[in-house]
DNA sequence: ATTTTCGATAGTCGGAAGCTATCGACCTGT
DNA sequence: ACAGGTCGATAGCTTCCGACTATCGAAAAT
């Protein structure tokens, strides 16, 4: 059992500062908008409520007693705690503030959050981010569970309950050996992949049907021998020469460029593959003007990477 | 300007906690004690007091926006701060708890609180006593003022709004130097002081008076030519054979018996002269029970000195 | 398709908290 | 000493908050 109903209202409280602060029924009244008569009932209903003498009445300022005194210190306490509140609301309405949970793919959130903490951090300092990493599909069950108030995820996503916000497409590269022999090509147009052998993540990750969509629509052949549960361990099976797969561009910039010297990325000429990534949360959340200044931060964000293709 | 007037009540904070807590409205309004649909008015009257969404309402167990956890959990800080009050309110009815403001006489206090604030911090752990020394007619005037909630001072104290409590007799001794020639003498009676020089306090101190009063029965000189201002003055004064005086039992317990060696008290034969101690406060004070319980655990104290006559 | 569940809404009622007017005690000034 | 002023308490009235019961509408379960 947390709290059982309290016997005094904030009310009550507050009238028993503005007493002690006046030192007058007259004034504290005054100070709390009421009349002398409402404030002196409202004292009186305190002190039966707590069964303690609160005030020392008599002529002259009135002063409370010890066990006023000690009352009226926990008082101010919780008046401070509940215009805490209050601030809270205005932050949570005109900004960002709080704890927001937050969910992200593993494909994504490592790769563009890291940038993303830092800017929030500085224009909105009360919001705390708590992040969690999961495969897509995961991030969106969790996402319904209420385990997460929001997901940075891969769009489209499925769900009448859900609103998305969209935030840019991530253009897919083709990760190759170094060895390989389109190496020495700087761009790769899409035919040129047919007969390859295409490496990819499990179906639990929306880059799957993404990959898979792209075997077909280039003539590559999607490997099911060995399907991975990270970028990175798609990055290893590339270089161990198992096949080729598609990179998505924050990834390659994170991980590969002037670091992995035994893959090498190439973009796609002509028609550019990309996927596109967003915000989700429930529609029912309420918090959409925040999530909504949200996904503009992340933009900004992303307009540091000109790989990057801002939509929303 | 402290805290205004807050826009929400404890009620329905803790009806956002029952509602964290159950995640159903039936449930948390069963929590507390009242029908459903008085808890759904109340959390949505919460809502526009704050003007944010709090609830995620929707199919199964409901869920807490993000703002709705902020708030709640500060709410479990205010609840908890207002059971706060309720249990310091049992601890000043049933026992002795807070902060209290006493004023001590200097030719009391020193040489008795220090006893009586480990027994008190023993039995009353919530307890902090907050002393003050002063001239006995200054205890008086600042205890009308409410500098002090009461006041350890000689009895009797004018004032009708003033309640007393006797605590004990303590008698008082001749002191005289080691080299005088009443020295030989294990007591003294009251005409032996006769055509001696009697030396006192200031008379803002009752002790003066008390002096005063033997001088005239035991037909001794009171001395004009200085007035000391504190026990340890007179001490010395009589070290250096300016005068006798009559010093109170626990000031000789404290700081003469098996210290100093230059000057020696002798108790009086026959009639025992002696001040009576008192605790003092307002009458319109309202925490007699509480002083009542102070004056039996220094009464307790006291029992430890047999010189002392326990009173009240 | 029907039933059940869950929260929202409507209408009513009692009590809490506000107001004005006034009292009683006390202090002050003539 | 007495009139006036100050201060908090009390009384009587009004308003509004918060509780209840009854019922609705949507979603989930059967």
């Amino acid at each position: 059992m947390p709290v059982s109903i309290l016997p005094f209202t904030l009310r009550q409280l507050r009238y028993l500062t503005a007493l002690e602060d006046t030192r007058h029924f007259r004034e504290a009244a005054e100070a709390c908008g009421i009349s002398q008569p409402s404030l002196s009932v409202q004292i009186k209903t305190l002190e039966e409520a707590l069964d303690l003498v609160l005030v020392e009445r008599g002529r002259g300022p009135v002063r409370l007693t010890q066990a006023g005194r000690e009352v009226a210190r926990r008082a101010r306490e919780i008046l401070d705690a509940g215009q805490g509140i209050i601030d809270l609301s205005a932050t949570l309405q005109s900004g960002l503030g709080g704890t927001l949970r937050m969910g992200t793919s593993t494909t994504l959130g490592p790769y563009l959050m890291p940038h993303v903490v830092g800017e929030l951090h500085r224009n909105h300092p009360d919001l705390r981010l708590y992040i969690r990493e999961a495969a897509p599909s995961v991030l969106v069950r969790e996402l319904n569970e209420g385990v997460h108030d929001l997901i940075l995820t891969q769009l489209p996503v499925a769900g009448a309950r859900l609103t998305s916000a969209r935030l840019f497409r991530e253009p897919l590269g083709v990760a190759m050996p170094a060895d390989h022999a389109l190496v020495s090509a700087s761009s790769i147009a899409g035919p040129e992949l047919s007969g390859y052998t295409i490496l990819s993540l499990s179906p639990s990750y929306a880059l799957h049907d993404q990959i898979a969509a792209l075997c077909v629509e280039t003539g590559a052949f999607l490997s099911r021998d060995y399907e991975g549960t990270s970028l990175d361990a798609l990055r290893q099976m590339v270089a161990l020469d198992m096949g080729l797969t598609f990179l998505p561009a924050l990834y390659v910039r994170s991980e590969i460029e002037g670091r992995a010297k035994d893959v090498v990325v190439r973009p796609f000429r002509g028609r550019r593959f990309a996927r596109s990534i967003g915000l989700v949360w429930r529609a029912s959340s309420g918090a959409a003007p925040s999530f909504e200044r949200l996904a503009t931060a992340i933009r900004n964000v992303a307009r540091r990477f000109p790989e990057l293709v801002l939509e929303g």
